[in-house]
DNA sequence: GTCTATACAACGATAGAC
DNA sequence: GTCTATCGTTGTATAGAC
């Protein structure tokens, strides 16, 4: 075995970093626990990152972009039922690609705990508008409501369904015939 | 002013804690920080509870028969949609009572944290089989995960619509219209 | 019931050798 | 690029005075 390059242990970290966050919480994950996964020491990952928190920053900048062009691509489609249904079938299906549903539900766990990083804040600034073209200004507040639960339902479907004996294929469908049937209801 | 008694001081711990709690995550909030704000010292708390644990521990405790026996009530209504309906109707009004929003908000943002906790995990089952009321389970994916969205939209209503100038009444209606119609389709 | 003082471990982070 | 060694800080928790 030759070492490891500097891109694969860099990237390796992020992977590692991820899943413990999503495992046990942000402050919960020290980075000797991290180190020790991947087999260096912690000392060797401020070679990557100068601070834990730049762990998050790097995972979160990955994915800014991809966001931030799915919005924009949002924002081009007709503010109709169908245009909303293209939208949040897209979205479901970007959701499965590289490491999305993992920052997803890192998000969603940690909320409280990166209130203070801004490129956290931004994301979910970002999110917000996403939610925001699901529905228009002077929607009904139950209408509001229901938009917002449709992407909810696909971010939640592998939880919710998670005792049940099915494949992922049937977990997305249904949570995509559900959150379609959400974004109807305007 | 006169001293406070044991009561009195045990029961601001717990608010304080439960507040700072969902405001900056479990792991993020330290007991010099809960004592600071109570005005006593760290040790003190260590004669009320004996660990940061027990903090949650007795929170969860004063919660627990009360969601327990809002599920044993529920199971004696009828598997129908009405019976259905009249089960969030008293959730979505329970909710509002005492710490049991807060409760539900600390779970929901610390779920990760608690992981270890005991009584954690058992009002999380607690809360698994109040979802397994609300559908058969012979029912289709999508049917079982809109049943559980609609306890999700009273919980979420107010992050969701936080932005909006509304009152409360508009809001917990708005939650109410939409988690009954989620639970009318089965 | 609350205090001061402190034990002890773990944390994030850095310096400097290799 | 990774190591050993260590710094300063903070964390939970405890002992013992009042």
């Amino acid at each position: 075995m030759s070492a490891q390059t500097a891109v694969d242990t860099r990237s390796r970290i992020q992977e590692v970093a991820l899943r413990l966050f999503i495992e046990n919480g942000y402050e919960a994950t020290s980075l000797r626990e991290i180190a020790e996964e991947i087999g260096v020491t912690k000392a060797a990952l401020y070679y990557h990152f100068k601070s834990k928190d730049e762990i998050v920053t790097s995972l979160i900048d990955d994915n800014e972009s991809r966001l931030k062009a799915l919005v924009e691509w949002g924002k081009s489609l007709p503010r109709t039922p169908e245009g909303r249904a293209t939208f949040v079938r897209r979205y479901a299906d970007e959701l499965y690609v590289g490491r999305n549903l993992d920052m997803m539900r890192f998000f969603e766990r940690n909320q409280t705990a990166l209130r203070e990083n801004v490129k956290s804040e931004r994301m979910r600034d970002t999110m917000l508008s996403l939610l925001g073209l699901l529905s228009d200004g002077d929607s009904p507040l139950a209408t509001k409501l229901r938009s917002s639960l449709a992407i909810f339902a696909i971010h939640a479907s592998s939880f919710v369904l998670r005792d049940q004996k099915i494949t992922e294929e049937e977990r997305k469908a249904a949570a995509l015939e559900v959150a379609l049937d959400l974004i109807k209801q305007q």
